[in-house]
DNA sequence: GCTTGACCTCAACTATTGTTGAGGTTCTAT
DNA sequence: ATAGAACCTCAACAATAGTTGAGGTCAAGC
């Protein structure tokens, strides 16, 4: 084992991801491995940082599809810095911002809603699956269609 | 066709989802139907409550079988009352707050985070995927570990 | 040199939330 | 009475994010 490398198990320990996971990643593009002689994966010491942006993006809600590709557009396929993962984290940033709007619009609409009986009112904005929200073009809705 | 009833075509006109979800709704347990003499689907105007607390619980995350179990417990399944919506929607209010608070953490680091170049820094939250965050007892988390 | 743990591949399975299609039946309108 | 729309069931497929198991190889310590 040369000073540096890292197998799999290793990566495994430290990233706290399961081997299972880290082949899933392999496939999926995530991250990169060669082989040793005896055609085990060895990796560089950068891919727990590579992993850590993962985990991050993960957490935002961005999918892992979306994440390949963000660092498939990086030039020469390099390993992110920090310049770009700047980039990468303010793209991120908007969508989770965009996620955690919509979820306090729900919560403010349901708290409005909790035990005023309002479900059974035909203009709650909660209520009413009807053709009135149902059926386009019937006036701005209070909740996204998604 | 008796006045009142709906067959699974209106219902799914009138609730937005196709029909085809309103047969999994109903293999999962979410809405409840009886057959016509040639044997088709007929519901009660009930259905569409009970379909818009579906959709309101999923926009908060809640999965399908929770929204089930919820459903079941109600003394003698019946259609949930606006008392009812009341507890569920109390009980699902607190998981979305928890999820709103745990995506604003999330955003508070990014924002910190990004351009800072801290992502090369062993200090940074978001990063050190590293022993010293996936050890055991390792300190405080500076995220949660989900 | 042999055992044991770590590793390899590949296929199949998990869960969630549905959609699609095949093959057949019923309802409604003309 | 018949066309066409709407309905039926059941199985298979889709995407996402992996895990599990079978069957086999590699590496390290005693």
């Amino acid at each position: 084992m040369i000073a540096g490398e890292l197998t799999v198990g290793e990566v495994a320990r430290r990233s706290g991801l399961a081997v299972s996971a880290l082949h899933f990643y392999e496939r999926e593009g995530l991250i990169r491995s060669w082989r040793s002689d005896g055609n085990q994966r060895r990796y560089g010491r950068d891919v727990l940082r590579r992993i850590a942006i993962v985990k991050v993006a993960q957490k935002a809600g961005v999918p892992l599809r979306t994440i390949a590709e963000a660092f498939r557009s990086l030039p020469l396929e390099r390993t992110p810095d920090a310049g770009d993962w700047a980039r990468m984290s303010s793209a991120w940033k908007d969508e989770l911002e965009r996620r955690i709007e919509r979820l306090s619009r729900l919560r403010d609409h349901l708290t409005d809603c909790i035990g005023c009986g309002c479900l059974s009112i035909a203009s709650c904005p909660l209520h009413n699956p009807d053709d009135a929200l149902a059926a386009a073009g019937a006036g701005p809705r209070l909740l996204d269609p998604d």
